[in-house]
DNA sequence: TTGTAGGCGTTATCAC
DNA sequence: GTGATAACGCCTACAA
């Protein structure tokens, strides 16, 4: 280990080894190593490791125009969709050497803005975004900059960057084909911002989901959340429920709009599942020790970081090379807050229903399971 | 802004202003600026914006060797306690200009080790550490270095840090006097890991607690958990209602051994509250929402985060100063889980019981809420 | 008040 | 294969 108390340089090296500081560089540096005589090589390697030599980052960012940094921005790490999301992002920048610079913006344009600048002038070598809206200044501007990019869960078109998200039509419509099967036909939604991938896609899942069962999305079952909150899921949830139209089940654009509307039907006195089904999306952490434990469609968390991560690395390692979309595939979780349309209430019996839709095989595409086992550890 | 492709320097400042790039340097540098006469430092600053310029933070902690990044080490970003304290502290950061490299220890002594190694290669500038254990190689290893440190949440004895945390004793004991009230008699406790200090300092809490209501604190009704997990509360849970003893309460040293704690309950057909109080420590987010909601103890996650950022920064900034041991208060919260002793399972009339606490005014130390406005929301 | 010079630690580009 | 040199962009004694 280096005796003096400043870290020991690449020039200490050098000396100790004999040799020009840019040999021990050479030698010490993977990708050219072969550049040097083996011998040599063994000597400078042996020097640096007795002297207990970390190479400095910041001088070889200054010179290599490389931070080994990425920037991360993301709504709000207080939704807890995204801890694991975030881990898994890390962990695979972590095998490539690069850490991430975690930002969040609450939704706010001119804080994304301002992060955006604020990691621009900290020289991270690439961004992942999972704050994109359909129109983005600042996705624009990233563009204009060449700087590596990729979206993660919510997507944008029009722009050259790679993305992993979840195929969202797909899951609404297994949540929908879900309700269908347990009889329910008055079916609402509780649409997600408009402005967002994953609000317009969702709410097109429903609509295909109603109508492939030969039922009516009708606008009038249909509210609009300004953002993905349980603020939101409140005040959609209490006009849904005002409006009323004899609603048996709900489909939320997310967990956090189903958590809101959770107190929602508190208010009115509903008990769900029997006076009220509910379903989310996200499947987020500890979404199932609600009460009831919430129906929802659920994804890979982590695997959505690691995947957005190593599509980064290929951009900021790579070079060029084609832009990826890479979709997940969501699978249905039923649990306790989704539950057949009282036979009173539905247009027929539940029951049958659902054992007619069993028989003629029509179950909801996309993988379907219950989680008795996890529900309770 | 800058035309040319390249973002502005410094030397493309000065000679745009007609100075030498040192004395653009001291008029941008906020420091340095009253060296330099008003009108030139006025021709520097106008240059610099007109052509955009961003101080290259890579080649000023080169010459300046400060990062300015700190190093946030923590057990698991996902645990729900920290992502609200991360954005104390992250919020709190960026106000002084810095930000924080995030690094999951997973209580992996190896892991905290590396992240550790990883992040002085980085150079930041300082650390928060939310992982401390009584016994710490990496501790005794920072404090060698002589390199900034705050702890967070949990503290350790006989090393030169700073450290914020809450005051633990006094919140368990407050659990402790409210199912005293309630009439409970018989507790039990699953203690946290004995090698970190808010293990140790609830455990103590817990008897004192008990002392101070005259009732014996059995080590027969404790059970050691070794880790703050689902898992581990999940276990003990078990063991303490195997052991039985008539136990009618139970603390739990935070809310993630209480939830583990509840499937223990579910297992043996036990409901709670009736069947037994459960009371936890964190109020962390969403714990309101369980069924039944958890009675906890709850702090200030993000002031814990803002008020560590703090101390950090006094340090790394201020260089010299006093050693802070900072406190944050606790404060009660009850909700569902936790009930009057049935009147036959007790020693006692639990009403009456509650009665005469309330007459003689023997109410815990420290605050006392509860949240039903919040509950349901 | 401003300019000069040197260096932070590394690597790229020349020569030899 | 190795050495010399310069440069990445900025800051700061020191000199003028």
């Amino acid at each position: 280990m280096g005796k003096s108390d400043r870290p020991a340089t690449l020039r200490d090296v050098a000396a100790a080894a004999r040799v020009h500081p840019a040999t021990a560089s050479r030698a010490l540096n993977p990708s050219t190593r072969l550049l040097v005589s083996e011998e040599t090589a063994q000597r400078v390697t042996e020097a640096a490791e007795r002297l207990g030599y970390r190479p400095n980052p910041v001088a070889r960012s200054l010179r290599t125009r490389r931070s080994h940094t990425i920037g991360v921005i993301i709504p709000d790490l207080n939704n807890p969709l995204f801890p694991p999301i975030v881990r898994g992002l890390e962990d695979r920048l972590a095998e490539h050497g690069y850490v991430a610079l975690i930002g969040n913006t609450d939704a706010d344009e001119r804080r994304e803005r301002n992060l955006f600048d604020q990691m621009r002038a900290r020289h991270v070598d690439g961004f992942v975004f999972a704050t994109a809206t359909l129109q983005s200044p600042v996705l624009e501007e990233a563009a204009e900059a060449e700087v590596p990019v990729v979206l993660m869960n919510r997507t944008a078109q029009g722009y050259p960057f790679s993305s992993v998200s979840v195929d969202n039509e797909q899951g609404v419509r297994a949540a929908v084909a879900h309700l269908a099967s347990l009889g329910h036909a008055r079916i609402g939604h509780i649409a997600g911002p408009q402005e967002v991938s994953t609000g317009v896609s969702r709410y097109r899942g429903f609509r295909d989901g109603m109508e492939a069962r030969g039922l009516t999305a009708d606008e009038g079952r249909i509210v609009y959340a300004g953002g993905y909150s349980i603020e939101e899921g409140l005040r959609c949830g209490r006009e849904l429920l005002e409006r009323d139209g004899g609603l048996t089940a709900i489909v939320a654009a997310n967990d956090m709009l189903a958590v809101g509307c959770y107190g929602a039907l508190d208010e009115r006195g509903l008990t769900c599942p029997d006076g009220m089904s509910v379903i989310g999306f996200n499947d987020m952490p500890f979404i199932d020790r609600l009460r009831p434990p919430l129906s929802t469609v659920r994804f890979p968390h982590y695997q959505l970081g690691t995947e957005a991560a190593t599509l980064l690395m290929e951009r900021v390692e790579g070079g060029e090379g084609p832009v990826k979309i890479l979709y997940l595939a969501p699978e249905l979780v039923t649990r306790g807050s989704t539950c057949p349309v009282p036979s009173d209430a539905g247009a027929g019996d539940a029951v049958s229903l659902h054992r007619r839709r069993a028989l003629t095989g029509t179950e909801p595409s996309g993988a379907l399971t219950t989680d008795e086992a996890r529900s309770n550890l």
